[in-house]
DNA sequence: CGTACCCGAGCAAGCGATTGGCCGGGTAGG
DNA sequence: CCTACCCGGCCAATCGCTTGCTCGGGTACG
């Protein structure tokens, strides 16, 4: 059971399954998912997927650490060198939504079966990214209380739950039925709520 | 299998079993909660179920209805004799709060679910139920602009798409980590967002 | 007796995962 | 050029287990 297995040839084909495999867990969850719905998508049968991973949660890792990955380097080149706090926050949302409409299936992954995930010692990063990534967002909004631009009775903590979940939202617009926002105009108009609100000054 | 099987006896117990299955049904989601897991928590064998259910998607059926039931309610309760649009969405952001603590585990397996149920004729309400919340958000924003009161340049629909997801979002906080709000300093900081945004006047 | 409830046992179907072997395209040695 | 070998990719079959669900029979209460 310890024994080292094939670690990760990575191969174009297997880069391919991956894709697959994504757009399935988008739609319909991860643990929702079979094996074998990946493996007709592939046009392959359940057990020829073992001959490019050892297990369905090593094709979820994958996923899930490409996401993580991507979006604490969009954070943190989003706040390097940046002093307006509401700068920093408006390219933290622009990094956000770019990188989730990349990673669409890791945010399904995440909201469905967090509680099947964390609960693994496997994936103990995702408990460690979002730590930095709230604390990424406090310090923002904190920053922009102590200089008066942000409300003084913002409850950070509080606002940065709210945007963090809100920021995932458009996320599951991408399929959805008739009439669509273009990303800019959803990234826009959420900007706009975040700062203004809607009622007219 | 098209012969009319057992309806619903309203009894004492079947409420009960409801409200045990809603509370798996709002941990894991429908499609992850097994027949077993809720016949264990009620102390009896998953064939036990089956007395009082004719499948595990009735039970998911009942939860369904008494949500959207109770949200439209709400909904139109909180229109009625408004003239005033932000007194109306104030109204009904209060009135969704309510019912969503409620029926937490309806709004888990909405999220979680959708593509499952709504592909079933059996649920064919669920999506005449959303249009009927849609109309009635878009109406109320649409009239806050036209007196004035909201932004011109706001999207009715984008907002409305925006506010609703917002909205089912701290319902998923309940049994999370560390401290927590209070029902009304969450609503109370989500109304303060909605209407003024983050940064101070 | 009847009704409500539940047990115990089991079914077919589907699940993730494993295994041994087939196949075709290189590559190397002669 | 031919032969021997390897190797990535896949199939076919199967394992042990879980899923939703069925059903005949039992028990307790009124």
């Amino acid at each position: 059971m310890t024994t080292t297995k094939k670690a990760a040839p990575p191969s174009e084909r297997r880069a391919h399954l991956i894709r697959l495999a994504a757009d399935l867990f988008a739609e319909k969850g991860f643990r929702a998912t079979t094996v074998r719905e990946i493996a007709d998508a592939a046009g392959i049968l359940s057990g020829s997927l073992y001959h490019h991973f050892d297990s369905k949660e090593s094709i979820g890792d994958e996923i899930l650490r490409g996401f993580l990955d991507d979006v604490l380097d969009g954070y943190r080149r989003a706040v390097a060198d940046v002093d307006d706090p509401r700068v920093a926050i408006e390219r933290m949302v622009r990094s956000s939504t770019a990188a989730l409409s990349r990673h669409r299936a890791a945010l399904t992954m995440l909201q469905n079966d967090w509680a099947y995930f964390s609960a693994q010692d496997r994936f103990a990063y995702l408990r460690t990214a979002m730590k930095e990534i709230e604390q990424t967002w406090i310090d923002q909004l904190e920053r922009g209380k102590q200089d008066g631009q942000f409300r003084a009775d913002l409850d950070a903590r509080l606002i940065y739950r709210l945007l963090r979940d809100i920021l995932w939202i458009p996320t599951s617009w991408k399929q959805a039925q008739g009439k669509s926002w273009t990303t800019d105009e959803v990234v826009d108009g959420l900007l706009r709520l975040l700062f203004d609100g809607v009622v007219a000054r």
